[in-house]
DNA sequence: AAAAACGATGTTATAATATATCAATTTTTG
DNA sequence: CAAAAATTGATATATTATAACATCGTTTTT
């Protein structure tokens, strides 16, 4: 019944419970599709990351996770973490050693990302334009392209007053 | 006196004596026309960098420069690669911890790597129709950029057989 | 040339990120 | 239900990176 709409720019005001609800919900979806577990601590994992657009860490996580009381170990995040960037539902930042849930419904292996250095905020895109021209330099070198991953850091609108 | 020529291809046969002095020759001039003073430790650590095509953690760096029978410790090789990184004499591929030696003369600001899974070599590439593709798009958002890091993985044109 | 200022390095300790290993438990499968 | 497989718990440790302060050397100023 989810009427499609155009995502709102994460810098910007935007009703951010939306977004929390839509990506239980695909991840739901995602999971049944896949015959894959969206266990309770998987299921946690990801609303914690979804509870802003800024890159969240492993430890952040890790203590999110504890403020409900549990007593859970590094490991316990990291397994959730490759679960759900297995299931294409979260993203790495690399430059950040962090975690972004996915925007995206499609491209699972793509990974296009603008970085605000301020705010922090982590704009996901998907420029068919850019993915095509590495593929085209790739191509000059005889490279198998398995998965893109770009990270582009400078300030968003918000921040550039 | 030198002669201007097409880098090779990282991963496919050439005289890798010539890429490790043409980098410290740059390095040199480089540093000079910066008013940097490249050290020696901060060129033996470019030295080591330059040991191959693939990117080199820190600690295997520190590793191969306590070799010689020194003692360093963490920071020094930290503060030679932060040195070199600012000189845009290297570049840090994020999603692997690591370091290697820039290629390019130009855009010390771009970094777009092909990198494969198979042998580790980082191939750097030039692509102005990557970057112009990503300029594109960040205008849309209303995003300012400083620097973009592209990390492509996949597999070389050596590891395809 | 002596003193001061600055930059580079040495040294120790520790922070931050990530994984290996094995045991216990839960879920699924036959 | 029993066996197999997947998930989680728990402990230890590996890997990557930085903070803080002391020392040394070079350059600049007087």
């Amino acid at each position: 019944m989810a009427t499609i709409k155009k995502a709102p720019i994460p810098c910007t005001q935007h009703n951010h419970q939306d977004c929390l609800n839509n990506a239980l919900e695909r991840a739901r979806s995602v999971c049944k599709k896949n015959n894959a577990r969206l266990t309770p601590i998987r299921e946690r994992v990801l609303e914690l990351i979804w509870q802003s657009h800024n890159p969240l860490g492993a430890y952040d996580i890790l203590a999110k996770l504890n403020e409900d009381g549990k007593n859970a170990a590094p490991p316990t995040v990291y397994r959730a973490l490759d679960f759900l960037l297995a299931q294409g539902l979260v993203h790495r930042i690399s430059s950040q050693n962090a975690f972004v849930g996915c925007s995206l419904t499609s491209h699972p292996h793509v990974s296009q990302f603008l970085l605000c250095r301020q705010c922090g905020v982590a704009i996901e895109i998907e420029s068919s334009a850019v993915t095509e021209a590495i593929a085209k330099n790739a191509i000059e070198y005889g490279f198998k392209i398995d998965a893109d991953t770009i990270e582009i850091s400078g300030l968003c609108q918000c921040c550039q007053e």
